[in-house]
DNA sequence: TCTGGGGTCCTAGGACCC
DNA sequence: TCTGGGGTCCTAGGACCC
């Protein structure tokens, strides 16, 4: 059985800043996001008092100097920092590492001993408190959904930090008391679906029919059942670089005319250029947005965007910021006050060109034969299955969800991310009359 | 008065290609 | 009796994550 490990620095933000203030271990701490304007990392102490995530300093600044909270602006610069130190700490303890956001990393610990696996994160986690100050916690469990809940069961009720989710005993009654939208990838809003359904644990979840579940949630929903009964459908990814690299910021004070607004602009797109060559990508096209302040329902709202597309793609600040500029004149309108503006760099590509690969850089005669033999079995297969009526049938795992009139038939294809199901592909290429007519008749047999 | 800043994946239909 | 079959790319919208 294969094993993986979410580790996840605690209060990430707050931790960082108490690692250069020690004398706040033990005291509440918060940070602030960019002007200032609310919290976003809270130290457990600053959680006890009762700050809520998201918070606006205004409402709870009071409240926070009455309870002696340590307030920091965001400093993001140092945190990427931190976070480079801890999960460069990981490749100490297994190879096979999966950074997933600034602050947590999926860990791949296949081959390792089940028996002695806990004390062996016990260890890691021990070494990163002292080579980086950062506390943080792991949940081990057959798949990467188990490791989430092992994650937070290792945060709320061991004292080492560390859980490992493989009793099968006990699973039941874990799984019966997390809510839903506990479960990494629920929300709110397919949490409510699930409960229209009558799933409210994720004991629930693990029992559903997984076909139902896509039903309503597609193939991401699917994915979350067979991962909660210990089937991993999601696996230890490499980084990849970057498909869309976004800078935007809302203003500190409101503004309203057009320079002001080029000014930041010209400044997002430099900071998302610099972006883009660090990952040595260049950019197809850039995307401007700007806005005004849909919190104040009084005044004026107006919010446009414009999409610039580049015939060679390119990595150029001068460049983009030229094809920004273009964009923000287009899209600004005066006796509006703005409150918030962005660049998106989209269809980026590689700097350096790929390299060509072959499937069969030489084919035989027998080969190519062989491979039409296969494709034309394929096709014999799905005629017979026409002349059967039978194609549609639920147990071929046909989906009519979405169908428009004219599919006449699918094609079956693996999905490597869904183990143990297939998925169906369907066309509707067929539009003639005579051919929906067969598709109701074949309808109908189902 | 204040209320973040990033990202990813999936679906569905249509255009288009060989 | 009907009839090609297999594919990519694009766009927009909707969901999710930290």
């Amino acid at each position: 059985m294969s094993l993986y490990a979410l580790v996840d620095c605690n209060n990430f933000y707050a931790s960082c800043e108490r690692v250069f203030a020690p004398h706040l271990i033990g005291q509440p701490v918060v940070v602030l996001s960019n002007n200032d304007g609310c919290v976003i990392a809270r130290s457990d102490e600053a959680k006890a008092v009762g700050i809520p995530m998201g918070a606006p300093l205004h409402d709870y600044h009071a409240m926070m100097k009455k309870h002696g909270v340590a307030i920091f602006s965001s400093n993001y610069a140092l945190y990427g920092d931190m976070s480079a130190r801890v999960m460069r700490s990981f490749h100490h303890f297994t190879p096979d590492v999966e950074i997933y956001s600034i602050d947590e990393a999926f860990l791949g610990l296949s081959g390792f001993d089940e028996t002695t696996l806990p004390d062996h994160m016990r260890r890691m986690r021990r070494a990163i408190r002292q080579w980086t100050g950062i506390p943080v916690s792991v949940g081990i469990a057959p798949t990467k959904t188990l490791a989430k809940l092992a994650n937070r069961i290792a945060k709320k009720y061991t004292s080492d930090g560390v859980y490992m989710m493989t009793d099968h005993d006990l699973m039941p009654r874990i799984l019966g008391d997390i809510e839903v939208e506990d479960i990494w990838g629920i929300s709110k809003r397919w949490g409510a679906r699930l409960r229209q359904l009558g799933i409210g644990t994720a004991l629930q979840l693990q029992q559903a029919s997984p076909r139902q579940i896509r039903q309503s949630l597609s193939v991401v929903g699917e994915r979350i059942v067979h991962e909660l009964n210990g089937h991993p459908c999601l696996t230890i990814e490499e980084v990849q670089p970057k498909q869309t690299i976004m800078s935007s910021r809302s203003f500190g004070k409101m503004v309203s005319d057009l320079q002001s607004l080029e000014e930041a602009v010209a400044s997002y797109t430099a900071r998302a250029a610099e972006k883009l060559r660090q990952q040595n990508s260049r950019a197809g096209g850039i995307y401007v947005f700007i806005r005004t302040n849909r919190f104040r329902q009084n005044d004026p709202q107006y919010s446009n965007a414009a999409m610039v597309g580049f015939d060679d793609a390119t990595s150029d600040t001068a460049s983009l910021i030229r094809a920004a500029m273009g964009a923000i004149r287009h899209i600004y309108r005066a006796g509006y006050r703005y409150h918030k503006a962005g660049v998106m760099l989209t269809d980026l590509t590689a700097q350096d060109g790929g390299q060509m690969s072959l499937l069969n850089p030489d084919p035989t005669p027998d080969e190519t034969r062989q491979s039409q033999d296969k494709r034309m079995a394929v096709l014999d297969r799905i005629n017979t299955k026409m002349g059967q009526g039978t194609l549609f049938h639920a147990t071929e795992g046909i989906t009519l969800k979405g169908h428009k009139g004219g599919n006449i038939y699918g094609r079956r294809i693996h999905d490597p991310r869904i183990q143990g199901t297939e998925r169906w592909r369907m066309r509707s290429q067929f539009k003639s009359p005579a051919y929906t007519t067969r598709w109701n008749e074949l309808a109908q047999v189902k």
